[in-house]
DNA sequence: GGATGATCATAT
DNA sequence: ATATGATCATCC
C-alpha cells in the first residue's frame, strides 16, 4: 500500500520514466499500457495466469479510467468466461470471486484531451465487496454460468447482470473457442469476458 | 454520452 | 490457443 500511495498524484509520464517504459502516442494500439505500467511500478507477478496479480497476498490490481468528471469511464474486465466444462463450477471456487475478493483499484485520468504522459494517478483504494455486493456478484455469476451450461449462448448479451456482465473478449468477431451448445453438444462460439459495470466501480470509488 | 459489441497488444 | 492488460468504435 505504501508503494501504491506513492503513485497518488504522480503522472503516467513520471512513472513511465522511472520504470524506463516508453510512452505510446495514444492507446489505440496499446490498450493495456496503463495497467501494465502499474503492474511494473508495483511489482505484480501473476503474468497471464488466471490468478490475482499479487497471488501470495490475494490482491488483484485494476486500473480504473476516469473521465473528465473523474468518474469511471469504462467497464472493468475481470476474467475470461468458461464456455465449456461449466458443469460443477461453483462461485466459491471461481476465478471471478478469487479476483474480486480483494482489489487494489488505481484511478487514472483517461479523458482523451489529456496527453497520456500528463494523466494523473489518483489515490488507490484497497477494496473488498460488502456482503450485499458479494451476493449480487454471486447471483450474476450463477445466472451467467447456468445459461452457458445450458448452451443458451445466443442469449448472452451485455444487458444481463446487475454488476457483472458478459461481453466479447476476442481477437475479432470471427474468433471462436470451444463451447457447449444446445443439448450439451459441442460447438464453437465467440470468446467472452466477465466485466464489471461502472455502476459498481462508481460505488467503490465513492463517486 | 452511455451502453454494447469489437478490437489491439503481449505472454506463455 | 487461451490467458492477461484493457480501450476503441459504433449504435441508440
Amino acid at each position: 500500500m505504501d508503494s501504491a500511495y506513492f503513485l497518488a498524484g504522480k503522472t503516467l509520464g513520471e512513472i513511465a520514466h522511472r520504470q524506463a517504459i516508453p510512452i505510446p502516442p495514444n492507446l489505440k494500439r496499446a490498450k493495456g499500457w496503463v495497467g501494465e505500467l502499474l503492474e511494473a511500478a508495483l511489482g505484480a507477478s501473476a503474468g497471464s495466469r488466471p490468478v490475482p496479480d499479487f497471488e501470495s497476498i490475494g490482491v488483484e490490481l485494476k486500473s480504473i479510467p476516469l473521465n473528465a468528471r473523474h468518474k469511471p469511464q469504462e467497464s472493468t474486465f475481470v476474467s475470461s468466461v468458461p464456455l465449456i466444462d461449466t458443469v460443477g463450477l461453483k462461485w466459491s471456487s471461481s476465478v471471478v470471486k478469487a479476483k474480486l475478493d480483494r482489489v487494489l483499484w488505481v484511478p487514472v485520468e483517461a479523458a482523451h484531451r489529456i496527453p497520456i504522459a500528463n494523466r494523473r494517478i489518483g489515490r488507490p483504494i484497497l477494496w473488498s465487496p460488502s456482503p450485499e455486493d458479494s451476493a449480487i456478484l454471486q447471483a450474476d455469476w450463477e445466472e451467467h454460468i447456468e445459461r452457458i451450461a445450458l448452451g443458451k449462448l445466443d442469449e448472452l448479451g451485455a444487458q444481463l447482470g446487475t454488476y457483472l456482465q458478459i461481453r466479447p473478449k476476442a481477437l475479432n468477431k470471427q474468433d471462436r473457442t470451444p463451447a457447449t451448445g444446445g443439448n450439451g453438444t459441442r460447438t464453437a462460439a465467440l470468446p467472452r469476458g466477465f466485466y464489471l459495470r461502472t455502476i459498481l466501480t462508481r460505488k467503490i470509488l465513492n463517486l
